[in-house]
DNA sequence: ACGCATGTTTGCTACTGGCGAACGATTGTG
DNA sequence: CACAATCGTTCGCCAGTAGCAAACATGCGT
C-alpha cells in the first residue's frame, strides 16, 4: 500500500508546502537545506505554485496563499458531525470555562476541525487544522479506542513516539489505557501532548461503534484542578458527544 | 510570465484537486473525461492525493480532505486585514441586516475571505474561500480600481466575460465604472455576477492608495430596495472600510 | 447472459523533474 | 570600502517518471 507514492512530484510539492506551512513561511534556500532538495529544483516547485495562486510572496519569503482557505472549508464543511457540533461545541466551551474541540479521524489521521474558547486569554497550542497525534492526546485516543483491532495493532507497530516526557510509550500501558477507554468512554490527556495542558475526551462513533470523531476539552494545568476534570467535565464531555451522535441519526 | 507552469505534473495535480472541489467530489473516469487527461494518470495522482490524506473516498467518489484545512486557515489567519476585521464585519452584518463579506486581492485574483450573514435565512451563493471575479462584483470592482493601471489594463486584456446578462463587458464602459469608484470610494453589484442579488463594497488601500482588500454588503434584490441600498447601506460599508484601515496604520 | 459503465493494473516511451554549477544581487562584516 | 557569504534565479543536462494506450477486473442494469 504504501511503497512509494505513484506521482513524486506531487509528493515533493507538497512535503515543500507543508515545511512552508510548519515554518510560517520560508526560502528556497531554506527550504532547499531542510528538505535536502536541489535550491533549483524547489525554485521550480515555489513558482509554479505560486503562477496558481497558492503561495504567495511576503517581502523574502514564500508563504501559504488564500488559494487553500476554499478546498480546507469545503472540506470542512462537508462533514457532517462538524455541521451539527457547531452550536454543541461553543455550549460545552463556555459551561466547562476552557477549550472544546472536535476532531475527526481520516486515513489514519487525526485532526483539529473545530475549536471554541471560553475567553481569549486561553491560548491553547493546537489549532483548528492541526493534525493531532492518535495516542498522545485525549481526543485522538478516543477514536482510536473505537477503532478495528487490526487498525489498532497497526498503528502500535509504527510505534509510540514520546512527544513529552509524560506520553505513553508502553504498548501494554497504552492498550489498558484503550480499554478503559472503551470501558468509561472517556479518556485523559495528562500532559501526554503538550505540557502545561490536560484533557477530557469522547468519542463520536457511528452505528456499528466505530470513531468517526471526538470531543474533548482542554485546560492549562495550574487551572483546572484534578477533580473538576474527572468529574464535572467529564460529564459534559460525554454528554455533548452523546448529543453529537443523535443530530447524526 | 506565464509560458508555462514549470512543474507539470503539479499543475495537473491542482486541475484534478480544483475539479473535484467544483463538482463535490467526483470519480476517475469522471475526472479524465473533463480534464482531458488518460484514466491512469488521474488515478495515479488520486492515489498520491489520497496517500497524502489530501483526498479522501467517499463510497464511490474522492472528495477534499480536511488536509487542506491547515493550509487553508493559517493562510488567512497570517492576513492581518482578516484579524481587524472579525469583529467589524459582524457588526456590518447585523445594522445592515444582510450579507457582510471581506474580500482580498492576490497575484491578481480576488477572493472571499471572510462572511457574517445576519440571518440564517440568507443564503448568498459565494462562500468564504471561494474565488470572485474582479469585473463582475462590487468587491472585485473595488479592489480593481485601486490597482496599478497596467495592472488594470491587464486585466482588461484579458477580456471582461459575460457571467450574468448585466455583466459589464464594454471596456470603455468598465473603465467609467473604475473611475467612478475612485471618485466616491464606492461601487455597485447590480446583478452583474449573480441574478437576484446586488451589492455595494468599498475598498480598503494601504498608504500608497493600492487596494489590498474590500468590504461589501449583499442582499437579494426584492428584499433591498435602491434607496436603502445607495444610501443607508452604502454609508455603513465606506465607514466600515475606513475603519479597517485605521486599524492597520 | 450480455453490454456497458466503473476502477485498477501493466508496459512503454517522450518528456520533464530535479540536479550541479554558474550567475547577479544583497547583505553584513572586518 | 572591498570581501565573503548569503540569497534568489537561470542554464544545460540526464535519469527517471508522468502520462498514455490497452488490457483486466468488477459491478450494475437490462
Amino acid at each position: 500500500m504504501s511503497d512509494e507514492y505513484p506521482i513524486k512530484a506531487v509528493h515533493t510539492c507538497f512535503r515543500i508546502l507543508t515545511e512552508i506551512h510548519n515554518r510560517e513561511g520560508a526560502g528556497v534556500s531554506e527550504l532547499a537545506r531542510s528538505l535536502d532538495l536541489s535550491k533549483a529544483g524547489v525554485h521550480k516547485h515555489l513558482q509554479t505554485l505560486s503562477q496558481l495562486g497558492y503561495l504567495s510572496r511576503d517581502g523574502d519569503e514564500y508563504c501559504i496563499a488564500l488559494g487553500f482557505l476554499g478546498l480546507g472549508l469545503t472540506a470542512r464543511s462537508r462533514f457532517r458531525v462538524y455541521q451539527v457540533s457547531t452550536s454543541l461545541l461553543r455550549d460545552l466551551a463556555e459551561t466547562s470555562g476552557y477549550v472544546a474541540s472536535l476532531s475527526s479521524h481520516q486515513n489514519g489521521n487525526g485532526i483539529c476541525v473545530a475549536q471554541t474558547c471560553a475567553n481569549d486569554s486561553l491560548t491553547y497550542p493546537t489549532r483548528e487544522g492541526d493534525r493531532i497525534s492518535l495516542h498522545a492526546t485525549a481526543a485522538g485516543k478516543a477514536m482510536l479506542a473505537y477503532r478495528p483491532v487490526e487498525e489498532i495493532e497497526r498503528y502500535l507497530t509504527d510505534g509510540l513516539d514520546p512527544i513529552t516526557p509524560k506520553t505513553i510509550t508502553n504498548s501494554d500501558e497504552f492498550r489498558r489505557e484503550l480499554q478503559s477507554a472503551r470501558d468509561r468512554r472517556v479518556v485523559f490527556d495528562r500532559e501526554e501532548s503538550r505540557e502545561g495542558w490536560q484533557s477530557v475526551a469522547s468519542p463520536i462513533t457511528d452505528l456499528d461503534q466505530v470513531a468517526i470523531a471526538a470531543v474533548s476539552v482542554s485546560g492549562p494545568v495550574d487551572k483546572l484542578t484534578g477533580k473538576r476534570l474527572e468529574e464535572d467535565i467529564t460529564g459534559l464531555v460525554v454528554s455533548t458527544a452523546k448529543s453529537i451522535e443523535n443530530r447524526l441519526l
